[in-house]
DNA sequence: GATTCGTGGGA
DNA sequence: TTCCCAAGAAT
């Protein structure tokens, strides 16, 4: 029987405030049918097929989760493993990176990608050495509070370093969620109220348990429910996939629009960040001109880069990573 | 709510 | 080769 989505109408309200502060207090399902054997199902999955991630070790602190989860946001695990192991090794605490300069947050960043997640990460460290005695903060609000933390990143620090009880709501959870229980191929463009009530919802009652559900779910979306190529036949609920009971059907509407990126500001910019990274001293402009051939776009990109932070400019015309 | 923000690997 | 997209956040 396939997962029910939540009915409209009038109900109990969904579980205690522990879930996230901007669940909206909304209708509510009515009847879930088995969700007990729902989750049973996909954390005995998990608790088999689970990878084996440095993050979640059992000696792995909330500062290793949560310098993960950074480098994690639109960067695939096999590329963050290197990094995230030699950021643990160099800076044990959050105190040891605040130590640092941003710069050497973002040179040893390297290739991840969408290198101000690098700067924020720093940001975020200075803030937790500083205001919460060098402790990663266990409550959701006090994560959401640090630079580079939303929604999904307070929710999924507090959950998987502290096994507390929130909705996790990554693409892999809205993507599990919108087939097993909505019976579509892929969730919306955006994270909408009917899916934070869904989540919330399915979400365990018992704290522990749904700290392992929220991994579960992540997991089964990364290793099965994939985006391109779902593998139907190893997944632990498929007889109750309410995508797959309808046949599978294609996805409707527009199909979301691929983020071309040559030619872009975008990669202007990682071609400037790159030649800044490679250089411990400060680089002339003219070395910086040869990232890119169209002034116009590269002067646009520069001065991103240093409206960000990610770049500063010296008295003499010569650049270089954040002091 | 729509845009912007990197990079690289797999189908 | 081209296209898709990968544990989002900030504006």
């Amino acid at each position: 029987m396939p997962v029910s989505a939540p009915a409209p109408g009038p109900g109990p309200t969904p579980g205690p405030a522990s879930v996230s502060a901007s669940v909206p207090a909304a209708p509510v399902p009515v009847d879930l049918p088995a969700t007990g054997a729902l989750h049973g199902a996909v954390i005995d999955w998990f608790d088999e097929h689970a990878r084996d991630l440095p993050w979640r070790r059992p000696d792995a602190g909330a500062w290793s989760v949560m310098v993960s989860e950074f480098m994690l946001q639109q960067t695939p695990v096999n590329r963050v493993l290197p990094v995230h192991a030699e950021w643990l090794e160099r800076w044990p605490r959050p105190a040891d990176l605040a130590t640092e300069s941003a710069g050497e947050a973002v040179r040893a960043w390297g290739r991840l990608g969408y290198p101000r997640r690098a700067l924020r990460l720093h940001a975020a460290a200075t803030a937790i050495a500083q205001q919460h005695g060098g402790e990663v903060p266990r409550e959701h609000s006090e994560l959401l509070a640090l630079p580079g933390i939303g929604e999904y990143t307070a929710a999924a620090v507090a959950s998987f370093a502290y096994g507390r009880r929130h909705i996790v709501l990554d693409t892999n959870v809205r993507r599990v969620f919108a087939r097993l229980a909505t019976g579509v191929e892929y969730p919306p463009n955006a994270t909408t109220a009917a899916e934070r009530r869904l989540a919330a919802a399915l979400l365990p009652d018992d704290e522990g348990t749904a700290a392992r559900w929220a991994a579960a779910t992540m997991e089964l979306g990364a290793l099965v429910c994939a985006a391109r190529s779902p593998r139907c036949g190893s997944c632990p609920v498929a007889d109750r996939c309410a995508w797959r009971l309808a046949g599978s059907p294609a996805h409707e509407g527009p199909p979301r629009r691929g983020q071309t990126y040559a030619g872009t500001d975008r990669q202007v910019r990682g071609r400037l960040l790159a030649i800044l990274r490679a250089s411990r001293t400060p680089v002339p402009r003219a070395l910086l001109d040869t990232a890119w051939s169209e002034p116009v776009q590269r002067a646009r990109a520069l001065d991103g880069l240093l409206a960000d932070g990610l770049v500063e400019r010296l008295p003499d015309d010569h650049y270089r990573l954040p002091a």
